[in-house]
DNA sequence: TTATTTTATGCAAACGTTTGCATTAATTCG
DNA sequence: CGAATTAATGCAAACGTTTGCATAAAATAA
């Protein structure tokens, strides 16, 4: 029955063979004959041996792994996140293991322990949205392993970051309402306390300053988790208004279909007299009819290239740069919940 | 700088204790007085000791960590199943590793030399749609290493299995059709060279047979991978046939929600003229309007019972169970596309 | 008080690799 | 041909825990 594995003592035996020339002639290393090496690769095939990774992660201090914690793994922007590290850690021979804060602090503490305990190599982070403190992530830097926060990621706090413009991007969606002609834009904006969703108000409004435009506070609806549900009762309110807007900005896709969706419930016509843009590039974006213009949030680049400065990190053990932060370009994905012009491009 | 980390020797010297003891001490063994207990939990306090289960792993030869391989992380039905496995592995100690196959063989068979390497002590797999030979699982049995495949599960290979019934599923979703009155009812089909798509196509046609039905070949539409655009196509030959249907059962809610939009741009109305069910409860399917009927097939339960098996097998060293396959229960969520008639239950 | 049991701790080996250094054999050079 | 160099392999220690067994000290029983 279930054998235990053929180790390079095994082999060594075998072949009457130091482990050290196993060892050596497995890994490829260049003091040793192609004679044996071919020999050693033969009997290894033949035996069924396979190294042993805990042992050599014990021996070498180099696990060859790195933790990624996310608040929830089923939200799609971390999943394409997940994806893009998994591919690009593959690729560079190391391993992903994930972990679920499920925005509790107190779990995201925990997991900070037991990678430390795993010795990890390097780490991951979409910050919980109870996180305030970020003195659970100390212990890290001092041991030297890397950690790379990303979306939600902390503020006061020197780390290595990788990010979208938020500002910027709200500024491009904005503006892209005002040139399609709209003069009352309306915005549904995420949680306060949360910075990407305090710089995407600012960008609406620095847009809408840009162009002259007033800033009408009855405008501008504040939600606690940006659901679907809230889109719908934010729509609502919009429509309870003296003066209805005619554009409308979201920050993310959910509330935009919902309130796509009220306002044709409500005969009222999009984009003809209230345009829409949400932001993300959800796949649902796709296929709500009229396709919403969004933003490309890159998910799945910003997962490789956490992982590529991540494992940079690791690589370079004494460079001088203390930390790093990487803005990811983002896109205005123009489609028919904003064209009231022929004039722009449609994908 | 970046010390190296304190150990149970460091401790060990520190009280004039052994190592074993602080061992002892450290995981609760119960020969240790309460004193030396709390002396040693103080000091590991004190200096920040942590234990090093990478250490710990090799010594007992036990990772507490199990790999999951799938074909992609961000389809939602697998990022629903990694986060049920996550979540419930989380609970019982053990830590997960993820891998995508992109549904390559080859990168399949490499993955699982990785995981024998790393000594993971189960896997949970969705097989890659390349996949018709099962030799590479093989070795897993040899070691004692449980594995549970999930989804695409082997055909003809002994194995743990979870799956839901989809035969029965399907044949649920069709008499729903059959019971709000239509006769004519089509059916967009997965590859018929999987096994699930194979079992919804024959619930389809067994239901249409106890209801006496005639099994009609030009309403059934095989598709390669039931996206959105085949669905679409799909719906367009429906149009195009001498008699239209005037029910439509989907093997995923991609193909249904691209149908019922090709639909209702040719003016047919859903569920009036025909009636929709798709396959899989994708949170799109109460967003598009009509809402779509669908079968929930559980994705998170599936994770969870797919992750407690494979504990419960870890733990269960000589238990005389050899394989285990578990049916999981499914739900038609009946929602407007399909109903014609007011007697049902709306969800 | 002595023998016996119980309680608490220590010893030392082991887990499977890796690696600096030493050693031997083979080759090249003067 | 002997000395110096190069090439190929071996020795042995180390990584940080865990654990069976031994031991010492304390508590109990006789």
């Amino acid at each position: 029955m279930g054998n235990s594995r053929v180790t390079l003592k095994d082999l060594a035996k075998e072949l009457n063979l130091s482990p050290s020339t196993i060892s050596r002639a497995i890994s490829g290393h260049p003091a040793i004959s192609d004679a044996t090496r071919k020999l050693v690769q033969q009997k290894a095939d033949e035996l069924g041996f396979t190294p042993n990774s805990i042992a050599s992660s014990f021996r070498k201090k180099k696990t060859q792994s790195i933790g990624i914690i996310v608040p929830k793994i089923d939200i799609h922007f971390h999943s394409l996140v997940i994806s893009g590290i998994e591919e690009y850690a593959y690729s560079k021979g190391y391993n992903v293991t994930i972990f679920q804060s499920k925005d509790s602090f107190e779990r995201e503490k925990e997991i900070t322990r037991i990678l430390q305990n795993r010795m990890v190599e390097g780490i991951i982070i979409c910050l919980s949205n109870e996180t305030k403190s970020y003195a659970h992530f100390k212990k890290f830097t001092k041991l030297g392993v890397p950690v790379i926060f990303y979306d939600r990621v902390p503020t006061n706090f020197n780390a290595n970051k990788i990010v979208i413009n938020d500002y910027e991007s709200a500024f491009k969606a904005t503006e892209h309402l005002i040139q399609q002609g709209c003069s009352r834009i309306a915005h549904i904006a995420g949680n306060q306390s949360t910075h990407i969703f305090k710089d995407r108000l600012e960008g609406y409004k620095t847009a809408l300053k840009k162009h002259k435009l007033p800033i009408d506070p009855s405008l501008i609806l504040e939600t606690k988790n940006l659901t679907y549900e809230e889109g719908a009762e934010c729509a609502k309110k919009m429509l309870a208004l003296p003066e209805s807007p005619d554009g409308l900005f979201c920050s993310n896709d959910y509330t935009a279909i919902s309130a796509i969706q009220v306002f044709q419930k409500a005969h009222i016509k999009v984009p003809e007299q209230i345009a829409v843009v949400g932001f993300s590039n959800y796949p649902i974006s796709r296929v709500i009819e009229p396709n919403l213009t969004t933003i490309n949030d890159r998910a799945f680049q910003m997962g490789q290239a956490a992982a590529s400065l991540l494992i940079r990190q690791i690589d370079d053990t004494d460079s001088f740069v203390e930390f790093e932060t990487i803005t990811l370009k983002t896109d205005l994905v123009v489609r028919a919940s904003s064209m009231r012009k022929a004039s722009d491009t449609k994908l």
